[in-house]
DNA sequence: GCGATCCTGGCC
DNA sequence: GGCCAGGATCGC
């Protein structure tokens, strides 16, 4: 479910939680628990105290005061709620659950368990998820240059394929995929070898673009999404072509159209992108 | 590179 | 009952 601009945004509204100790943890019997065992996270996490956050791509960082980092990733059900007045019962699906000591809890909430729970040393380079992802599109790393080299490994693929790849770059998922294709004018069943350099980088370029106003309105929520407060994003009402086919994109240029690409929807707009 | 697969829940 | 869902991996 989240992409980039949602994960940024759990990540802002879960700065309180800086500075707070771990008093109690609580793993389910199914928490998606990977690339180590739920004792041997328990034993990193518990008495350690939050020190910052970070994100990389659709990753969430707890970055902890033992050298280690609680890696969150979501999935497309999963939820971190922060919860300053504790609710007494458990909702169903709760995998873990980390019991502050100023009484608040932090509770990863995944009904499908796509999502998942690992570890990370401070230099991020012995967790097997983290390994796998591309430069992040809004963390200064990737231009154009860097761009280009990474798309033209993969010549073959059509361009809706290229983006959700996140070994290429990471942070757009479906819907983020779909509207920076829309902005930046081009065709999601366009191969990479028939696209030119000019036409990769407006790719590039509305690709960072779309994310950052994704971020700017606290992502998008169609379903489950919510940040560490339990709010709603406020993007799905400035997007032009998700969740609109037979509709017209929002600027009225043209109607949306559905289309399968790796078992995944496409929402695009013929008249708009060539 | 492509298709199947992991899961649960909501909606038609 | 069938289809769909902000994701990603693992075979062939």
């Amino acid at each position: 479910m989240p992409e980039l601009p949602e994960v940024e945004t759990l990540r802002r509204s879960l700065q309180g939680i800086q500075k707070r100790s771990v008093l109690g943890v609580y793993l389910s019997k199914l928490a998606p628990v990977e690339a180590t065992t739920a004792s041997a996270l328990r034993q990193v996490v518990l008495d350690a105290t939050i020190i910052q956050l970070n994100r990389w791509g659709k990753y969430l960082l707890i970055d902890l005061d033992n050298e280690q980092s609680l890696v969150v990733h979501l999935g497309m059900s999963g939820k971190l709620l922060w919860q300053q007045d504790e609710i007494p019962v458990r909702p169903l699906h709760t995998h873990m659950e980390l019991n502050f000591d100023d009484g608040s809890v932090l509770r990863f909430i995944d009904a499908r368990r796509f999502g998942t729970l690992s570890l990370t040393n401070r230099q991020r380079d012995n967790n097997p998820f983290l390994a796998r992802l591309g430069p992040d599109y809004l963390n200064g790393a990737l231009d154009e240059k860097i761009f280009l080299k990474r798309c033209h490994r993969h010549p073959k693929v059509n361009l809706k394929t290229l983006l959700l790849n996140q070994k290429v770059a990471t942070g757009l998922g479906n819907i983020y995929a779909c509207e920076a294709l829309y902005q930046a004018g081009l065709d999601p069943c366009r191969l990479v070898s028939a696209t030119n350099d000019q036409q990769l980088v407006e790719l590039l370029i509305a690709s960072k673009d779309r994310l950052k106003v994704g971020v700017k309105y606290g992502g998008t929520s169609f379903r489950d999404y919510l940040n560490g407060l339990g709010h709603r994003g406020k993007m799905k009402d400035f997007l032009q072509v998700y969740d609109r086919e037979g509709q017209l994109t929002l600027d009225g240029r043209g109607t949306v159209q559905r289309i399968v690409q790796q078992q995944r929807s496409t929402f695009y707009c013929p008249e708009v992108q060539k």
